[in-house]
Order: structure tokens, then C-alpha cells, then sequence
DNA sequence: GATGAATGAGGCTTCATTCAT
DNA sequence: AATGAATGAAGCCTCATTCAT
């Protein structure tokens, strides 16, 4: 019982760091705002991280970690790396429908030189490109000239980079549907697909 | 000749501003610590600059003006995506190598909802993006199923993104060449192309 | 029993303030520090003592009394300003011995004077002081010129500030041994002692 | 001129933490006190001093130089004991007389074990009891069996620690007259003076 | 025009104190 | 009774901005 308050709690201030720094920026989220939006004192935060910069490092990773579980799940149990590009995007979309904030906090840290990516990141990201390469191989769903960083810079940067220009409201401000799944899902496939040209 | 003095400053400034937000974030790029990289003082700077917000977004908004008229000139005299394309990611990577940091720093502000894009950002992209679109149609290279939105996410998200992630040394830490802009751009054009499933 | 109980904890709070002030300081130490020292909780020690000041004023109190009860005993009960001296400052150096912090922490006090002296305080040492150089006279063992405060700052003052220096370890940090009693006994009896000049 | 206003603002910033910490104590005497009681914003003092451990630091040195160059040239210019006591007293108390407040801070530091002692400290006291040492055995004014620790306690230790008893208002609160330099001498010159009885 | 010293608002963090359990 | 989680006031410090020189 005791515990579900806390959790509660936990929640609620990771919910208004996303929610602050995604509206104030990295710099504009101070502590005393992030507690206040998330109803507990600015004491009662630093129970439980050091300071501002342990606060977003904990969700940065936490964000990263959810991904790339995400895709890890996937590259071990799918055939295709078509219904594991449908899946991630649709998850992603998803997430990005439901809490708009969570995907642009982490686009916006990746683009922030001064957190380090966490410790398993680079290992984790190494395991899935190489499984998706392996697998779209062998599927012809992708082409030889295809790199880990090409995949990851497709899949996991094209995705949230299309999520925030969305929330950027650019061009129009609407929710992701099914359809949108479906068209970036085609465009990833389209564009990891083999080559016509190089038909050597 | 007192002008010539004048714009090194300025430039100065834009420069040691860029590197210093790059490099120590947003709330870590002290005016102080602008001025003294720039070699100017303090209250030079505020001259030019009302304040630490303005001289962000006067940069933000020089970058994305210089992106949109790269664009816009292309748009307006070539007569193949494909040579628009190429143009473009060679230059963009052409700057990643020369001025790393250039890219990082309007990536970084894109992503950050707090700074507001510019005020004719918005038409500007739109002009590109329908003319891309128009030519596309015109010689086969786009899709009809392709919108402005998604030429945008592709060309300047996808461009920006990948200088990003090459930049946050995921993979390996190397400048861009020649390859990998005939590789981005083929990418691209891919991705863009028109769907021969749907051969409807 | 239960009363049994409650002395030692009040005595190990007492312990861990002491030693905690003297190695902290007093604004580093802090009451969760002290109390975890003294293995009892926040809140148990503020059954007992209402706030910090209030804590560090009890034990300032506390170690007065007993310095000057200390003194008291003798002064009714001895027969020589040797005596007295030679006790005093061998039940200090003893205290020093075994509780070194004990001492130290009375000095620091001493010399803070955002904290009060004790309300008794004043009496009994006029009390002490005057009792000494009655009795000192007689035995021919003080000066006709030496003044209450005189006597103050040799016995009580000097001691703790023979002490403070030796734990400051400025010389050398070594116990005090019967040496340094009779040494500083002798020192504080001369300087005491009638001045042989003065032979009118 | 510009210098001048410097000199006087240290000066100010000065005066204040001292005057500070010795009405509200080390931990009493926020920045922002000081400052404010300086004449100066807070941001000024932190142009001359890191931190308020640095600023008391600072003082804290400067206040210990003082005495031990005032003894320092005596010791190596005078030629009798007599007159460097005599000198050493007189100064300290027209010191305690005309900025009361010195003494007491020094001798608070000395007794907040949390404050190291200034680096050159040691070498400086030792030199100075040593020198102290042979010119009183030369004139006979100091008994064979005083060591360094006992000319340092009684001279720099015991001048403090009268000086903080006065103040302490134990017993009157009054100035330090010539009288108080003549008695002070004459007690420390019979407590270091040859043992009578240690005429083997 | 240029400078950078000076200011003080505001951010981060600690910790004395309270109070529900 | 005993605990220690929770609070928020207050301290330290930084730095955007101003302004006298």
C-alpha cells in the first residue's frame, strides 16, 4: 500500500520532467518547477535522484532501454523484417499518441551532446542491426550495402525524428493512425530494400 | 574597413556561440563563456544581441533560412530530384565536416520546442516541399502517395538525424565522404519513389 | 529497565553530537548524521531535545556544570590551591585521554557566542574563583593581585586551551601523560604564586 | 581611484565575516548576511573568494600571519623576552580593544578543527619558539624544562584565550588597559620563569 | 563605441523539523 | 512509543543583464 504511493509518486515526477523539458527545454526545466508539476515537495525528488542531471540521465536511459527491449524482443522472435519495422513503428506511434512527450524527451537528449548515451546502449544497438541485417538478408528484404548505422539511422532515428516534426507542428497537428504506420513502415522497407539497379 | 571589424566579431560570436551550446548544452553556454571564446566582451555582444534567448534564436533562425534557401534555389533550377537531393546532402555534409558542430547545434534547437522556428519557416517549406513534389510527379522520382511532410521528415529530418547520430559516435567516428553522400542520397530517392506494388 | 534503556540512548546521542560537531563543525553536523551515529532515530531525539540549538545548548550546559562542579567539590572539600589544581587538571587531561571530542567540543562552545552561557554559570564561577584565592591566600599559594578572571582564564581557560592546542596537533599528538599534569600544574601554580618582587 | 573603491570593498567584505561569525557563529554567518552587512552584493564577494569555506580560509590566514609576524620580528630583533611579551600582549589587546571582534574570530577558528591551519603555520610557530626558547635560556627568563608547545599555549594560546573569556563578559566587560598588558605579562614571564626548586 | 565590474534574481541542493504510521 | 518519509525554508552559488567608465 505504502509502496503504491511511491510508485505513484515516482511516476508522477518522471511524467513532469518529460512533460517540463519538453516544453521549458533542457535548461528551463528547473527542479523546483518539475516537483511542483508532479505534486511532491523538491525534498521528496532528491530522495531518489542526485540532482537535475541524474533525474534526466536515469530517464534518458530508461527511454533508451525501452527501445531497444522493444526491437530486442523482436529481432529474436520475428521472420520478417517487415513485421518487425510494423511493429516498432506502430509501438512508437502508439506511445506517441498516448504520451506525445515521452518520444520528443528522448529525441531531444539524443541531440544533447552532453548526456552521455547509457552503458548498454551501443552494445544492444549493435545486436539488433546486425540480427535485422542477418535476418533481411536472408528474407531479401534488405540490400548488401546496408550498415548497422543505416538501420539504426532509419529505423530508430527516422521514426523519432518523424514524431517530432510532427509535434513540431509543421505541417499539420494530428495524431498518428494506422495509416501512418503503414506509409513509414513502407518507406523504411523501400528504402533498405535491395537495389534493382545493382543487380550484379 | 570598420564594418570588416564588425562582421569578424559577429561571426566570432555565432561561431563561439554555436560551439559552446554544442558542446555544454543550452544552460551550460554562458554568455561569459560565448564572449571570451569570441574573443569580444560581454557588453559588445549585448549589442548585437538583445539577449541570450535572441542570440539563440537569431542563429536557429539564420540556419534554417540558410537550409531553405539552399533548397529554394535548388528547387527553383534543377530539374531532377535526384540532382537536388545529391546537392543538398553534399552540402549539409560538406558543413558536418567542416563545421561539425553547425549541424549538431540546429538539430539540437530543432528538437527544443522552446524555441519557437522562424517566422517564414514555414512557407519557405512548403514552397520546397510542393515544388519537390510537382517535379517528382513530373519525372517519376516521387510517389503520388508522398507528402510534404514526409519529403520533409526524409530529406531535412532524415539528413539532419544522420549527421546526429554519425556525430554522436554510435558507430564509428568518421567525416562524411563522397560514398556516403551517393549512398544517402540513393536512400532517399528510394524512399521516395514510387511504389511498384502499387500499380494500380 | 526501560529507563535503562532510554539513558543510553540519550547518552550515545550525546556521544555522536559531540563527536560529529567536533569533526564537522557545526553547521556540518547535521541531525540525521548524529542520530544515525548514535543508532537511534530522527525522531526519537526529538523527543528529547527540541530542535538542534537546543541539543547543543543541553550538552554546552551539561559539560560546564560539570567542569564547574568539578571545581566546586574541590574548593569546599581541599585544602591547598595545589591540590585543587593538580585534581582539575588531571581529571581533564583524563577526559581528554578517553573522550578527546569531549573537550574539544566545550572549547568550540566556548568561543561561539551565538551560544549562551549556562544561567548558573556566572555564580558558581564567582563562587569557585573567590573560594580559590581566599583559600589561596591563606596557604600563601596566590598573589594579592590575582583577580577572579585571572584565575578563570589560567585554570579553566588554560587547561582547554592546552588541550585545543595539542589536538590541533601543532606540535606533537600524543596522549596527555602525569608529566603534562605536573608540568601544567606547576606552570599554573607559579605563574599564580605570589610575585617575589612584589616584596613591599 | 578604481583601486581604491577595491581595497575598501575587500576591506568591508572583511570586516563583516568576521563581525559576522562572531555574533552568529561559523554556521550563523550566511554569505548573504555578509554581504549585505558589507555594503556588497553577493555575486561581488564571490569575485574575490571561491566559497564561504574559502573566505573564512582566507581570514583565517591572514589573522594567523599577523600574529606570527609579529612575534617573528621580535624574536629576531629584541633581546629579552620581557620585551617581546611585552610588545606581543600590548598589540593583541589594542587590537582586541579597537576591533574586538579580530581576536575572537581567530581564536573561533583555532578552535573548529574543520579549519586546517595555514600551510607555512608550523614552520613559522616552531621557529618561533625555538627562538624564543634560546634567547630565555640566554637571559634566563625560560626555564630549561619549557618545550615549544608550552610557549606557544601560554603565549599565543593563553593571549587569545584572555582576550575571548573578557569577551565573553564572564566576569566584566571592559577594555584592556596597560594594566591588563603589565599583569598579562608578569603571569606569563612567572610561568615560564626557571623553577626555583629545580635549582640542581 | 567597448569594456567588464557589479548586481541580484533564480536555480540547485541540503537538512531541521514534522507527523502519519 | 519509535520511526523515517516528506516537506519546504533557507543557504550557496551562478550568470544574464546592466551601466559607469
Amino acid at each position: 500500500m505504502a509502496r503504491q504511493v511511491d510508485e505513484n509518486k515516482i511516476n508522477a515526477i518522471k511524467k513532469a520532467t518529460v512533460e517540463t523539458v519538453v516544453i521549458d527545454g533542457i535548461s528551463g526545466a528547473s527542479i523546483s518547477k518539475i516537483a511542483s508539476k508532479a505534486g511532491v515537495s523538491v525534498g521528496y525528488l532528491y530522495r531518489f535522484y542526485k540532482g537535475k542531471r541524474e533525474l534526466l540521465e536515469a530517464l534518458f536511459e530508461e527511454r533508451f532501454q525501452m527501445i531497444n527491449n522493444l526491437l530486442l524482443d523482436q529481432v529474436y522472435t520475428q521472420n520478417s523484417v517487415e513485421d518487425i519495422v510494423t511493429f516498432f513503428v506502430k509501438t512508437i506511434y502508439e506511445i506517441a499518441n498516448t504520451r506525445p512527450q515521452s518520444i520528443s524527451f528522448t529525441h531531444k537528449l539524443l541531440s544533447d551532446f552532453s548526456f552521455e548515451l547509457p552503458k548498454e546502449f551501443k552494445k544492444d544497438v549493435t545486436n539488433i542491426c546486425q540480427r535485422l541485417i542477418k535476418l533481411g538478408h536472408k528474407t531479401g528484404e534488405i540490400d548488401a550495402d546496408i550498415t548497422d548505422e543505416i538501420i539504426y539511422v532509419l529505423l530508430v532515428g527516422g521514426v523519432l525524428n518523424f514524431v517530432n516534426i510532427r509535434q513540431r507542428r509543421i505541417f499539420e497537428d494530428k495524431e498518428f493512425t494506422q495509416e501512418d504506420v503503414v506509409k513509414t513502415t513502407e518507406l523504411l522497407l523501400k528504402a533498405l530494400s535491395p537495389n534493382s539497379k545493382n543487380s550484379n
